[in-house]
DNA sequence: ACAGTGCACATTGTACACAACCCGATGCGC
DNA sequence: GCGCATCGGGTTGTGTACAATGTGCACTGT
């Protein structure tokens, strides 16, 4: 039961989400990665003791990871009560994408102005990389992908503040559409990335503009965010209690 | 080395920094005014444990401390180097005010249609403290007060990712003003305060962006480029928190 | 004398031990 | 049976020891 993968120590290149060197950012990109493929549900409780034996590190590291999620909105630190899983609201989801659609405008206008043909370049390649993802039925990878998207354009605006408040707001709406997006579709249909880059490319600050907010429009329409979807709020809200690991309790004791 | 050191427990109302209970809390509140008053010039070295004997805690506070200034952007960690004050070059300075006027020019919309009355007297009561702040000469006090003040209007937005961000924003604009603003006049008139809650209490949602905007201006217009300098030394900085008794641990009266 | 190298000190990074706290269980009294 | 107080297990909060890293200085060889 107490497998702990090899503490990892410095190992250049760890797994798919083994960015970069630091021990933080390993343990970081991991839970992340897991919140946002749905290994790990809303509301759950993030153990330090327990992450620590699975990851190798002691709970300092481990700590520190969930600051940093705390951060980026995608856990909730109680204190003394430890870390969960966060699980938005109906009514966070709406701030945060009001936040998005006043952000991604001004940083749309800003890579019109400042893009360099190597950056467009590179937003072509994620592109691609999303593309495949979804192709190889990734949706996790699919979703942090298409973020990466965003961020990289917010890169591209060359305003550190706005890169920073992006990261956050990509990190909560993945979250979001992680646990609110109606399952059949993509969430992020890589076609409008594509016309995104092109209207950058081509200076048309107006039609950039415009695509970018009827992307975030389609993203908006794809989530169960209505007033009606408010049993989906509860199940996505009580689903560490529905869990059925063991057949013989239905019902949840209040 | 034992020290006699006396843990700052949980008195409930510490100096003019003191905020709420807890201790890493109390740190920050310190650090950040040091900063502000420029007592604290920027690139000075934040030593863990110089701080952490200045105000009898462990390195483990002070680290949870400066980890927070330094998401908030007001002081920069160097990883295996220690932490500095941060000091923000022109460019970072335009990149967070333009920043500051998408987001304030977000906010204040939002405030016209959100803000109670409870709110709007909260506010008149946080300018009548600034301009309190300001007459008695007290101008770190009053830089802080300012930024409040446009905290506290994110607040009326109702919108948690603004508030953050603007937080972060606020926290970094002081940090410019107590380095760039020319001396010797008020850095945030008090005037164009009250004019914006007159106007939010109006709900004239044209008249107060255009009042925010022209106020962005006056701050913007205010700062110069000159090099201001300050102590190095941290005891000094903190002398009036220390009580001079014996050699050993000094802890801070609260 | 100067540049490069190696050592010693200082500071940060990490792990761990103990204290404080929360939550659930058990038992008692009503 | 029900409610409440008390106790115990377990988790988080904090302090501290040790390891790893960076920095500055002295020393040496050219």
């Amino acid at each position: 039961m107490n497998e702990q993968l090899q503490p990892l120590k410095k190992q250049p290149r760890a797994g798919k989400a083994g960015r970069s060197g630091t021990q933080d950012d390993i343990v970081y990109a991991h839970i992340f990665e897991a919140i946002l493929e749905q290994r790990l549900a809303p509301g759950t409780k993030l153990s330090e003791e327990a992450l620590g034996e699975i990851f190798g590190v002691s709970r300092t590291i481990i700590r520190r990871a969930l600051s940093r999620l705390a951060h980026e909105g995608v856990v909730l630190l109680r204190p003394n009560r430890g870390a969960v899983v966060a699980s938005p609201s109906v009514e966070e989801a709406r701030q945060v994408f009001m936040a998005r659609r006043l952000v991604e405008r001004a940083i749309t206008e800003l890579a019109v102005q400042h893009a360099t043909a190597e950056q467009l370049a590179e937003l072509r390649q994620m592109v691609n990389d999303e593309r495949d993802s979804f192709s190889r039925g990734d949706r996790g990878a699919g979703i942090r992908l298409s973020g990466e998207f965003h961020l990289k354009l917010a890169e591209a605006a060359k305003n550190a503040p706005l890169i920073s408040f992006q990261r956050s707001l990509v990190s909560q709406t993945s979250l979001i559409i992680a646990q609110y997006e109606s399952g059949n579709r993509s969430h992020c249909s890589y076609d409008e990335h594509t016309q995104l880059i092109d209207a950058i490319e081509a200076r048309d600050a107006v039609l950039a503009v415009n695509l970018m907010m009827h992307h975030m429009d389609h993203i908006d329409s794809k989530l169960n965010l209505d007033e009606e979807s408010a049993s989906d709020d509860l199940h996505a809200v009580f689903s560490h209690l529905l869990q059925t690991k063991k057949p013989g309790r239905p019902s949840v004791k209040l």
